[in-house]
DNA sequence: GATGAATGAGTCTTCATTCAT
DNA sequence: TATGAATGAAGACTCATTCAT
């Protein structure tokens, strides 16, 4: 009567939401139904709805997860006892990994956001200004221990940085190729190489 | 006998276009309806059909546009008679000028590609390839005159380049703040940094 | 200012319902669009309204005068100084003749009553069963004469050879073959053969 | 546990294709809309869908069937141990019989193919040359044997007949009056009466 | 837990028709 | 006469959601 084995297998509403995140993935939100997600599943579309309320359910649950982990890693680097720089290192490396390690869901993530409710889309933009701040102050910090380049705006760094990782899961794909804990470190060390190397823009013009 | 007032009124037609980018920027592709485009023109949707052969024509026109555009900045980037670093720097500079002044339209140009037919995604797969093939020939041109730092891997700092340009229109808006100008100097200015500044990754280890 | 020249051109009115009649066989009324008919006379579909009330309108037309070019057969056929069986093979020949020689006329006069308005409707059925009682009437003059097999039910043969006859256009096409009078011909001669020689139907079996 | 109740109830999917038949006879298949054939059936427009794929999909199965039927009586007649005369006659008694027992969907198998998509109106136009192609072999097997006059060309007999049979449905009203296989044999023994009674049409001449 | 069937609102699209110019 | 632009109603089809079994 319990089929559930507890451990080996996780209950069907996690395999519903997996399989939500992928289709979600592949078409998008807005253009992916029920059905496909129901198809994935192996169950009738009208079946899902024992496991969820609504599509937009689905959606926010990614968010949910999605922000623990997050949390996880800013948590994990503030505990680092070590110089900024290091820190920012390692919030890179730790960053590209999650995103590598969950293309589709990093990918939904950071795409979908639209399409939840206004409650939570306050708490995604909320959430977002968190990253940043995190990351700005982790600029600063290196600045202020005299490891970046003088003219470095920590702001547009900051952007920059979390645009590129976002940009993670539209080109990789990990047929062959570097691991995942190369590439992360090779986008650590560029983020790194940037902080140090860059020299102030010159307002308003580019060109000398 | 001649309605249209010189200068100051294009085509009704482009209005439909604009209006269009405006929306699939608001609301995404597929959540987007016709009828929002009619009302931000100020028509009935039926009435679009006489500008339009479909939702996805509308969506057709973006890339057209948006592909004539990139060619543009490609080719004045070639013709230039500079060291590599100098093309780097302008390239950077160009799209990321391009990006700021045409928000929606790049964003949508990056975003929805999904919702093209077959044929058209394929073009916009193989324009994307011609841009990272670009960058990359810059950036190996620019290790060749010496002037990046010997570990860079050409293919991942143009991936993370590109996906840095991509966001600009995520986080920017025109309110206030820097000028898109004195933005597009700051993000080459970093490009160029990550470029001199990078050390290699070690295979599979970030740290130590 | 009047570019007609009255005898070598037909009104552009009638260019349209020309129009009209070729749309309406290719596609159907249904499925025709104003529009088809508007490019085949080279206008855009607004300018038709200046010649034509209605889609149906159109549709009015090629009855009106279907009806007239029908009413003449009959009519010349009555004239006739001969025996009902010659009356009954000109009929045949003649209404053959006008099928084959207005052969997209004749299939939407056939086929497309359906959407008439109901007046225009009741019209047409009054008009069928005049032609039913006309070669109703020509086939019991001849049994009279004695010049039909016995068993013969008139009802029959005549919506028999009706339906024979309005088929033509849906099988002819002028392509080489047969003239149109040596079909009519064919056509006269196979239903004055059956008149002769028919036996009846033994009510309810058919066969031994 | 088992809702049909076997005899009476066909599948809701057969009523669906049933309400079809009708409604595409009643108003012609480009006129008639898909809420009319749900009203038939006792449904709200979007649960069709849960049937059916399309429109045209409703009028393919109207063909399928109704081939598949023809195909049978053609067998039963090639089957037949008789001379062609007997062939023939019992061809075109069967296929009477099947016009007036299917009135609706022998309509529609005849009047609608053009709205059937590329590769099924090739189906049925091959399909309709079998039927003339094995109409015109029993005729010239009838020849063969000395029933049929001399003169009589096969290709214009088939053509007649087919036609004449087509039109069964257009004015046959089961309200009262003879019986489908009274009517049946007599449209058997005027085709037969035709084929032994026709003399030949002199070229291009029809009168003396 | 799961299914099959149905709902009803919404979407894209077509088209006959109108009308100012 | 003819055009370009617009209208608005209708039609095919989709889909999230519900619910009795």
């Amino acid at each position: 009567m319990d089929p559930t084995v507890v451990g080996t297998r996780q209950s069907r509403r996690d395999d519903v939401l997996d399989a939500a995140i992928e289709v979600f993935h592949d078409k998008g939100y807005a253009a992916a139904s029920i059905q496909d997600v129901a198809e994935r599943v192996g169950v009738l579309k009208g079946s899902l709805y024992y496991y969820i309320d609504s599509k937009e359910d689905l959606l926010s649950h990614v968010f949910d997860t999605s922000d623990e982990q997050s949390r996880a890693i800013m948590e994990g680097v503030t505990e680092m006892d070590a110089p900024a720089l290091e820190k920012l290192r390692s919030f890179v490396y730790e960053w590209s990994l999650w995103h590598l390690s969950n293309l589709e869901r990093a990918s939904v993530y950071f795409r979908e956001w639209r399409h939840l409710d206004g409650r939570q889309q306050g708490a995604v933009r909320r959430k977002r200004r968190e990253y940043e701040g995190f990351l700005i102050d982790l600029l600063e910090a290196t600045k202020a221990e005299g490891q970046a380049a003088a003219g470095l705006d920590p702001r547009y760094v900051c952007f920059f940085t979390l645009s590129a990782l976002n940009g993670l899961p539209s080109w990789y794909r990990d047929q062959g190729g570097d691991s995942a804990e190369y590439i992360a470190g090779a986008y650590a060390e560029m983020v790194v190489g940037m902080v140090r190397g860059t020299a102030a823009a010159s307002r308003g013009r580019v060109r000398g």
